[in-house]
DNA sequence: CTTGCATTTTTTTTT
DNA sequence: AAAATGCAAG
C-alpha cells in the first residue's frame, strides 16, 4: 500500500515502513493508545499542545486505511470551519484524497444545517430556510417587544434574547417552559408571550436561529425515528473535538447519533443490512480550557463522560509539544488556583526557554507602543509576522493597538471583531440574496425594501404588513398586490417594481429539476444592477459611502471566489457558508501579518510569540464575570488558554490607566499575575515601576492625580498594590528601551503622555487615520513626532502610501514609521 | 419620507 | 469614542 505523510511533520518516517509504523511514528505511548483504541467510547483528556489534532487525524486515517470504515461512515466535529479544513487536509495527506472523499468533517452548526436542509420538510420548513444570526434574532425580538409593549415589564431585548438562547440550549421549547412557568408573575407571562411569538415568526419565516440549528436537529431525530435511524446507521465513528465546550443540545445530539439503530425504523431495503450497533464515539477535551459557559457550554458533559458511557476508556495526554517549560510553569501555576479540577500538569522536554516578558504601560496606547516595538524587534531578529499574535479580552481593545500598528507600519490583521459580513451595506446586499432564496422571510425583505431609497417608509411598510396579515399571505405577496392598497402611484410603482425584480431573479433560482440554477455571483450582479444599489451609494454626499460601495463590490468578488472553489455551489450553499463563518475562519496563513484577536478566538491556535494585553482587574477577569457563579474561574481558564498558545516567547502587558466609554480610568493589575511565580517574569517595567517613580512620572499622569481625590488616587492605589504583591513586581527598572538608559525612556514617556500640543499638524489627525499627504522624507531629515519628540531619519523604504521611515529619535530610540499616517512633521 | 442634530447608551466573550 | 435612538424641521 502506498501512502503519503505530511513532509512538514517532523514525525514523518523514512519511506519503506509499514502503514502502522507510519501512523504511530513519533507518538508517545498514550497517543498511540488513542490512535489504536477500538471500542464503544473513548475519552481523550488532552492538555494544551499535547498533539490531539495529530492523534485525531491519525485515528481517522487508521480507520480508513484498514478499511474498518468507509469515509462516509465518519463524522468528525471541530470547533471552527478552519479546524475542519485542516483536519480534512491532514487526513487526506495520510491516506490520499480519494480515500478520504465523503467524510463529514465540520462544526456542529454546519453538520446540522446539512442535515436540516435535507430533512426540514419533515416538519414544516423548506430546504431553503434562512439562518438568523444574532443580529437578526435581536432585530426580530426587538420588533416583538415593541409590538407587545413588553418593555414596560422591564424586559430588555438582550435580556429576552439571552433567556431564549439559554432555554434553547437546554432543549426547552415554549410549551415545556410554559409548564413550569409562574403565571402570577406578569413579567414571566409576558416573556412567555415573546418566546411564543418569536418561535411562531421563525417558523413562518422559514428560518432557524443559531441555537435552533442544533436544537431542531435533536427535535427532528427524536420526533422522526425513521430519519434518526438513517444517520445512526450511517455514522459508525463519531469524533468530537473541544468536547468541554459542548452545550446540552450538542450533548443530546451526540446521544441521539450514538443510539443503537432500531431495525424497524429503517427503510425496507436497508433492513437487516449493515451495522446495527451504536456508533463508536471519541471525544477530546480539556476542562481547563472550557471558556464558553456563557453560551451554554456545560463542563459536566466531559466530567461525567465516564458515567454516560460506562464502557468507555479514558486516556490522558499530558506531554506538551508546543511551549517552553517557563511558559508551561506559568500556565500550570495559574490554573492550579482553580479548585474542583482534576490535577493535571503539563510538561515538556523542550527546555525552559526565555523568561516571560512583562510590561506596564501608563495607558493603553503606551502598552500598544511596547507591543509594537517588541514585535519589531522580534521581526528584526528573524521571526515572521505571521508567527506573532496579540490577544485581548474585549474587542474594544483593538483601537489603541490598531492605531499604533498603523503608525508603526506593522502589517496586522484583526480576526473577528466588526466582521465584514456585519457591515450594514453587506447585510443589505446579502438580504437581497436571502429574499430570493427564501421568499417567506420578511426580515430580509424589510431590510431591503427601502434600500436603496425608494420612498417606502415605515408607514408604507406597516400598510403592506397589515394587508399580508389580513389576507393570510406573505409580505412578499402583499408587495405583488400593492395596487390593492390604494397608496400613491409613486410608492405603488416602487413596490411593484421591486417585487418584479425579485420575482424575475427568483425564477432563475427556482428552476425545474435538471435545469441549471443561476450562479450566486450572477444573481447578486443582476440584483445590484437592476436595483441601482451601488450607483445609489456613489451618488450620495457621505464620503463613507464610497467605501461602502467598494465593500459591496468586494462581496461580488467573494461570490466569484466562492464559485471558483465550489463549481457546483448553489445560492443556498453560499448563504450557508457566509452564515456560519467563525472569527478564526478568516485566518490566512499566507498573509504574512501579525494576528490580533480575542482570547476566545485564540482557542486552538498557536504562535511562536504571543502578547497577552490588558492583564488588568475588570478586564481579566472582566467586570461582568464577577457576578456569575464560576465567573472568575472561567476567566482564569481564559488566561490559561492565552498563555498556552505561545511556543517560544510570551509577553504579558497591562496599563495603569485605560480609556473606556470615552473617559480614562485607573486600572489595577490582574489578580492572576500574582499566580505566576515572580522568577518566571522579566519585568521591563513592573506595575511598581510605573507608579512609584515620582520624580520621572509623566506630566499628564501627575495632572490627572488631582482629579481622583485622595481615596482613588494613583498613589494610594499603587502603594496598596505594591504591598499586596510583596515586592514581586520589582523589575529591572531600566525601562524597556535600552537605547538611551532610564532617564531617556522616562523623558520619552513623559513626552508621550503629555497633553498633545495643539499645533496645526496635530489637528490634522482626522477620523481614525491621519494623512500627511505626499510628505517626502529622506535620510538625514530631522522630524518631530507627537509622542517621541525629535529625531533623525536614517532610512526610507517602500513605495507610495506604504513608504516607511526608520527614525532615530533623540530620546525614544529607533522606530519605524509609516510616513503617510504617522503623527510627524519635518523640521 | 428624509435629513440633520441632540441625546442616550454601550462592551464581555461567539456559533 | 462610537453607535444607536429620538425628535424636529424640511
Amino acid at each position: 500500500m502506498t501512502f503519503v505523510l505530511d513532509p512538514r511533520d517532523p514525525s514523518t518516517p523514512p519511506p519503506g515502513g509499514s502503514f502502522q509504523d507510519a501512523l504511530l511514528e513519533g507518538l508517545n505511548p498514550q497517543q498511540r493508545q488513542a490512535v489504536l483504541y477500538r471500542g464503544p467510547a473513548l475519552l481523550i483528556i488532552a492538555g494544551a499542545g499535547s498533539g490531539k489534532t495529530s492523534v485525531l487525524t491519525r485515528r481517522i486515517a487508521g480507520l480508513l486505511a484498514t478499511r474498518e470504515a468507509w469515509p462516509s461512515q465518519i463524522l468528525a466535529i471541530t470547533f471552527t470551519n478552519k479546524a475542519a479544513a485542516e483536519m480534512r487536509e491532514r487526513v487526506q495527506q495520510l491516506v490520499g484524497r480519494q480515500q478520504a472523499e465523503g467524510m463529514w468533517i465540520s462544526t456542529f452548526h454546519s453538520a446540522c444545517v446539512r442535515i436540516l436542509r435535507r430533512e426540514a420538510e419533515n416538519f414544516g420548513f423548506t430546504k431553503s430556510f434562512t439562518i438568523y444570526d444574532s443580529a437578526d434574532s435581536k432585530a426580530l425580538i426587538k420588533r416583538i417587544i415593541k409590538e407587545l409593549e413588553a418593555d414596560t415589564f422591564g424586559i430588555t431585548v438582550s435580556g429576552a434574547m439571552n433567556k431564549i438562547s439559554k432555554l434553547k440550549n437546554e432543549l426547552s421549547d415554549v410549551e415545556s417552559y410554559a409548564r413550569g412557568a409562574n403565571f402570577n408573575d406578569p413579567g414571566e407571562v409576558m416573556f412567555l408571550q415573546i418566546f411564543r411569538e418569536y418561535t411562531k415568526r421563525l417558523q413562518s419565516a422559514n428560518a432557524f436561529d443559531f441555537d435552533d440549528l442544533i436544537g431542531q436537529t435533536v427535535y427532528l431525530f427524536r420526533a422522526f425515528p425513521h430519519v434518526a435511524a438513517l444517520y445512526q446507521r450511517r455514522f459508525r465513528h463519531i469524533l468530537v473535538d473541544e468536547y468541554q465546550d459542548t452545550n446540552h443540545a450538542q450533548y443530546a445530539l451526540i446521544q441521539e447519533l450514538t443510539r443503537p439503530v432500531n431495525q424497524g425504523d429503517l427503510p425496507l431495503d436497508l433492513q437487516g443490512k449493515g451495522h446495527l450497533d451504536p456508533a463508536s464515539l471519541t471525544v477530546v477535551g480539556d476542562s481547563d480550557q472550557s471558556i464558553y459557559a456563557f453560551r451554554g457550554a456545560d463542563i459536566r458533559n466531559i466530567v461525567e463522560f465516564e458515567r454516560d458511557f460506562p464502557n468507555s476508556t479514558t486516556i490522558l495526554l499530558e506531554q506538551n509539544y508546543r511551549s517552553t517549560q517557563n511558559i508551561l510553569d506559568a500556565a500550570n501555576s495559574v490554573i492550579s488556583n482553580n479548585f474542583d479540577r482534576k490535577d493535571k500538569k503539563l510538561f515538556t522536554t523542550i527546555g525552559s526557554g526565555e523568561k516571560i516578558v512583562g510590561f506596564t504601560g501608563y495607558s493603553g496606547h503606551d502598552e500598544a507602543q511596547f507591543v509594537a516595538d517588541e514585535i519589531t524587534k522580534l521581526h528584526d531578529s528573524g521571526m515572521a509576522y505571521k508567527e506573532i499574535a496579540v490577544f485581548y479580552r474585549t474587542n474594544a481593545q483593538t483601537r489603541a493597538l490598531e492605531d499604533i500598528f498603523i503608525r508603526s507600519a506593522l502589517p496586522y490583521r484583526v480576526l473577528g471583531g466588526t466582521k465584514f459580513y456585519e457591515r450594514a451595506e453587506i447585510k443589505d446586499a446579502m438580504s437581497y440574496l436571502i429574499t430570493v432564496a427564501n421568499p417567506l422571510d420578511p426580515m430580509a425583505l424589510r431590510r431591503i425594501m427601502n434600500v436603496p431609497k425608494r420612498g417606502i417608509g415605515p408607514a408604507t411598510e406597516a400598510a403592506l404588513q397589515n394587508f399580508a396579515d389580513n389576507n393570510q399571505t406573505t409580505l412578499r405577496d402583499a408587495m405583488r398586490n400593492a395596487q390593492a392598497l390604494g397608496l400613491g402611484p409613486k410608492v405603488t410603482g416602487a413596490i411593484t417594481g421591486l417585487a418584479l425584480i425579485l420575482d424575475d431573479v427568483q425564477a432563475t433560482v427556482d428552476v425545474p429539476e435538471g435545469v441549471a440554477q443561476a450562479k450566486p455571483s450572477d444573481i447578486l450582479k443582476t440584483l445590484l444592477d437592476r436595483t441601482g444599489f451601488i450607483e445609489a451609494l456613489r451618488a450620495t454626499r457621505d464620503p463613507q459611502d464610497e467605501a461602502r460601495a467598494e465593500n459591496v463590490e468586494e462581496l461580488l468578488s467573494v461570490t466569484k471566489e466562492f464559485q471558483k472553489n465550489n463549481p457546483d455551489g448553489t445560492l443556498l450553499d453560499f448563504l450557508t457558508e457566509v452564515s456560519l463563518v467563525a472569527a478564526a475562519d478568516d485566518l490566512d496563513d499566507t498573509s504574512g501579518t501579525v494576528s490580533l484577536m480575542t482570547l476566545h478566538t485564540a482557542k486552538g491556535l498557536e504562535y511562536e510569540a504571543v502578547f497577552l494585553t490588558g492583564i488588568e482587574e475588570d478586564l481579566l477577569p472582566h467586570r461582568m464575570s464577577a457576578g456569575e457563579p464560576g465567573g472568575p474561574a472561567e476567566e482564569r481558564r481564559l488566561f490559561y488558554v492565552g498563555i498556552t498558545r505561545a511556543r517560544q516567547r510570551l509577553y504579558l502587558s497591562l496599563a495603569m490607566t485605560r480609556a473606556q466609554f470615552g473617559e480614562v480610568n485607573v486600572a489595577m493589575p490582574s489578580r492572576y499575575l500574582q499566580e505566576i511565580p515572580p522568577e518566571l517574569i522579566d519585568w521591563k517595567q513592573s506595575p511598581g515601576d510605573a507608579t512609584s517613580r515620582n520624580g520621572t512620572q509623566p506630566r499628564a499622569l501627575n495632572a490627572r492625580r488631582g482629579a481622583f481625590g485622595a481615596e482613588g488616587s494613583l498613589g494610594t492605589g499603587a502603594s496598596g498594590f505594591n504591598g499586596g504583591f510583596g515586592g514581586g513586581f520589582t523589575g529591572s527598572g531600566s525601562g524597556y528601551e535600552n537605547a538611551g538608559g532610564p532617564s531617556a525612556t522616562a523623558l520619552a514617556r513623559a513626552a508621550r503622555n503629555a497633553a498633545k500640543p495643539k499645533t496645526e499638524w496635530a489637528n490634522k489627525i482626522t477620523g481614525t487615520v491621519r494623512d500627511n499627504g505626499d510628505l517626502t522624507l529622506a535620510a538625514g531629515d530631522r522630524i518631530r513626532h507627537v509622542d517621541f519628540g525629535d529625531g533623525r531619519v536614517s532610512a526610507v523604504t517602500g513605495e507610495g502610501t506604504k513608504r516607511v521611515a526608520e527614525v532615530h529619535f533623540d530620546t525614544a530610540g529607533r522606530k519605524r514609521l509609516l510616513i503617510k499616517v504617522a503623527p510627524i512633521e519635518k523640521i
